[in-house]
DNA sequence: TATTGTTATACTCTATAACTATA
DNA sequence: TATAGTTATAGAGTATAACAATA
């Protein structure tokens, strides 16, 4: 359960050249960034039929989770800015997956439910996203996999929970 | 050495609910974007006077280290299409900052090469950049920091190994 | 007065098509 | 004939500004 593969290959790497990493792909941000292109190939690819692709994804499963409490909130989480975020919903609710519903608490912002269809849609996106996930990690080892996956989630949550200070 | 935190903690979830993870942040794709914003919002500041931003500082690490054989090659490898190539080069070199060299075997391509402003320039970048990826991964634990960076770095290298094929 | 959301508009960024020169 | 690079142009995507409704 321990000794993973590259817990054991990166001791004592990154020290040999003077400034910076030995090639492209040790760059922390080059390297996200191939990770980030390569997923997002295949998740795109994946749920095509969605008006707004990865994006609209993102937005129904916000939605399925009632995490979705305005589109400011959203579209800030997603890094959307909010007048995107008014066509990407309308895109989203012209096609029965999600519907805006007045917040009794605030009534000048709208609350986003996922529809009976949206539901469906989302599980069986599901199978499909994660099958993007694992073509993209299926070139770690299987030990490695679910430790970088923790760590990943780990940290966005919380660099999600830093941000609104 | 061993007994990550977030190994120890990873164990055992993700199968309460019934078709995919329990929050945004748990989702592999949207962790991915969270991260990948938050480094470019830190790294596009802090390289923000090179043209093209985190994309030029890209280009002119692949320079400094000799990795820039050809504009393609290094547009495959950055995601970015071949005629942006073209103005992101166009204002590199403006800049001085990088060359374009005759490639002897093929002189259709270009062989792009770090200027000695460029060298210079790179090595007081190279600081920037690592204080941008170290504000993101401060969130992580000091001990689950160098697995991640090395997991990361990992997979980026066996995904663009993998590519070309 | 500040904030949520909408709309129209302007802007940036990216890709397509056509071209030159080499292979 | 295919490929590297360039250029002009069209298109997609995004942000800015002004507005209405609500807090």
């Amino acid at each position: 359960m321990c000794a993973h593969s590259v817990t054991a290959l990166h001791t004592g790497t990154t020290a040999a050249l003077s400034p910076g990493p030995s090639c492209l792909e040790d760059d922390f941000g080059f390297a996200l960034g191939v990770i980030s292109r390569a997923h997002a190939k295949a998740l795109d690819a994946a749920v095509s039929d969605i008006p707004g692709g990865a994006r609209g994804h993102f937005v129904l499963a916000a939605a399925v989770r009632g995490e979705a409490c305005s589109q400011r909130s959203l579209g800030e989480r997603l890094g959307v800015d909010r007048t995107v975020m008014t066509y990407l919903l309308n895109d989203l609710e012209q096609a029965d997956l999600v519907e805006r519903c007045t917040d009794p608490g605030d009534r000048r912002s709208w609350r986003i439910h996922a529809t009976a269809r949206g539901r469906q849609r989302w599980e069986e996106l599901c199978g499909q996203a994660e099958a993007a996930e694992r073509q993209v990690l299926s070139v770690l080892s299987e030990e490695d996999r679910p430790v970088f996956r923790s760590l990943l989630c780990a940290l966005a949550g919380a660099l999600t929970r830093q941000e609104p200070e």
